[in-house]
DNA sequence: TTGTATGCGTTATCAT
DNA sequence: ATGATAACGCATACAA
């Protein structure tokens, strides 16, 4: 390995003039700095992180943690994160697992993205009190060095049970997601409010899990005391997905006899037939907006919580009754 | 920041022996290991990896390059890498977009498998001459620190073109990926071998780009010069896709005018109508694989080019003629 | 069994 | 404008 004392070796000065050259200090000639810029291009000189890690206790990297890195969901999420990081001379790196929680704690990363309810508050908080800056976008939690940018699932939730509703649906189950996840909590709240406020309505809530297993579960159940028109707002585009998979088995059909909402608006929601009415937002944006309370966090800047709207994808998979 | 000198001075050790029990090392006895533990644990340490890499020139950290987030991100590939990675006390970190090279060149990683060909075959091999450990997934790449690990493309190609034959077609295009891609010109040399050997073939190609708009495109001039049943061979499924969407707002139909393979057997191949016929292979599995070789090739173990076998997943996208 | 001392590659302070 | 030098936190060869 070529270190910068190679390179003062080979160009005649000290370590610290080439340090400085390298760093672009006005402080060195602009001869001595041609100098030693080429020595570097010639021994093919690398700076080492760890040493400038060690020095300056930053790293310029962020991580964003997710539960795992299966499925088609986060994409633009992350992309989205990434082109703001990179704007502002950051790296991102996607990290998963309980394992790579030290990269957080050891000092690999100026600060991280949490989407991973695995990542409890209390281990969250800890690393907040230690100095480390986290963004969250899956809980509350109040310290100085987090911030939240959170979903309107409020907004997402009413306008889905509306929606059915408006089209005349009397008998309403929500499927909700596990049970510690904030997303869900939080728009079961809002669907339990938009039922009571609308009256005469029979409601259901049936527990699931946001996979597509947990989909077609519901599904089953549905279908088992079926005795005309039922709806489902699925809390997620997965588990909507898993009903149309249970219903392909059976007489019953989607948008006929049980007519379905999702969340998220996953690409499959635009593929399957009938066409998935679902939750949507901007993933881009919500990694975007992240990515920069971050850096505001980071910088002392003033980071803020934020909100990420949703609106209403109509679809035939909810008929008018 | 509480280093190991803080817990050598409550423990009233000098710093050596903290390091020595921090690390199990059996010269310090219980009695003082327990101590030092305890004050550590109570002081609330965390070791610092900047300070670990600079000596041990290792951190124990494998990335994953990308081309991008966003789309069919790979998930399972990477999940499979995940695993296998965490098996042998390393961790997985995906990047993505040119700045993130730097992770690689200043040492924060102690190997990387590519899916990137963005990440020049000349850069690569820079990386391999300096010492860097690689497994690529996306080229053919000779140097003694790198491994490949890729796609049985000639078999999976020929499975197509031989399905479509069977089938009783005789108008076949190939639709092929980006111009430097190496999964796209392995599987035009198959698609061209198994073509002539099939003989009384009307055969053509379109260059595609591996994206939905370019199977659109596609299909677009196909239908332009339609004349009865024509096949396509698209060169991975998200243009296979792109292909329906283009058909949607025409008479034309899919499995009944053009006929279309794919290949990868993304999620949404089995969810478009008809069915989408496609080139499967086991994600989770070319990730296992490549990451076990990587570990390998680290541990001077006698790493080996490995290769992923491939099946044909036929669908209702291939009718009969 | 424990302590002392050195160096990993950098940055940055202070002299010169 | 440049150089000498001291950290940063850790691992380890060598001494005791």
């Amino acid at each position: 390995m070529v270190s910068i004392k190679d390179i003062a070796r080979h160009a005649g000065v000290s370590i610290s003039t080439v340090s400085y050259a390298l760093n672009g200090n006005p402080k060195v000639t602009e001869e001595t700095r041609k100098k030693i810029l080429d020595v570097a291009k010639q021994l093919n000189y690398v700076p080492n992180a760890a040493a400038r890690t060690l020095k300056k206790r930053e790293t310029k990297i962020i991580g964003a943690f997710l539960t795992t890195l299966e499925g088609a969901f986060y994409g633009e999420l992350l992309q989205g994160m990434k082109e703001e990081l990179n704007k502002r001379e950051y790296d991102l790196v996607i990290c998963s697992g309980t394992r790579s929680h030290r990269m957080l704690s050891e000092g690999m990363l100026d600060g991280a993205i949490i989407l991973d309810r695995l990542f409890s508050d209390e281990v969250l908080l800890q690393h907040a009190e230690r100095g480390h800056k986290l963004v969250v976008l899956d809980r509350e939690l109040s310290h100085r060095n987090v911030v939240q940018v959170l979903l309107d699932n409020k907004a997402g939730a009413t306008f889905a049970i509306e929606y059915l509703i408006r089209q005349g649906h009397r008998k309403l189950y929500a499927v909700t997601g596990p049970g510690g996840s904030f997303d869900s909590e939080q728009r079961l709240a809002a669907v339990r409010q938009a039922v009571d406020r609308a009256g005469e309505i029979q409601y259901a809530e049936i527990p699931g899990n946001f996979d597509k297993a947990s989909g077609a579960a519901a599904a089953q159940i549905i279908i088992n005391e079926y005795d005309g028109p039922a709806a489902a707002f699925c809390f997620n585009d997965e588990m909507a997905i898993g009903m149309y998979q249970a219903l392909r088995e059976t007489s019953y059909a989607i948008g006929e006899h049980l007519h379905v909402v999702g969340f998220d608006h996953i690409e499959i929601a635009d593929y399957v037939q009938p066409r998935l009415a679902t939750v949507h937002y901007s993933e881009k944006r919500w990694g975007a907006l992240a990515a920069e309370q971050l850096i505001k966090l980071i910088a002392n800047e003033g980071a803020e919580h934020e909100r990420i709207y949703v609106s209403l994808v109509e679809g035939d998979s909810v008929g008018q009754i």
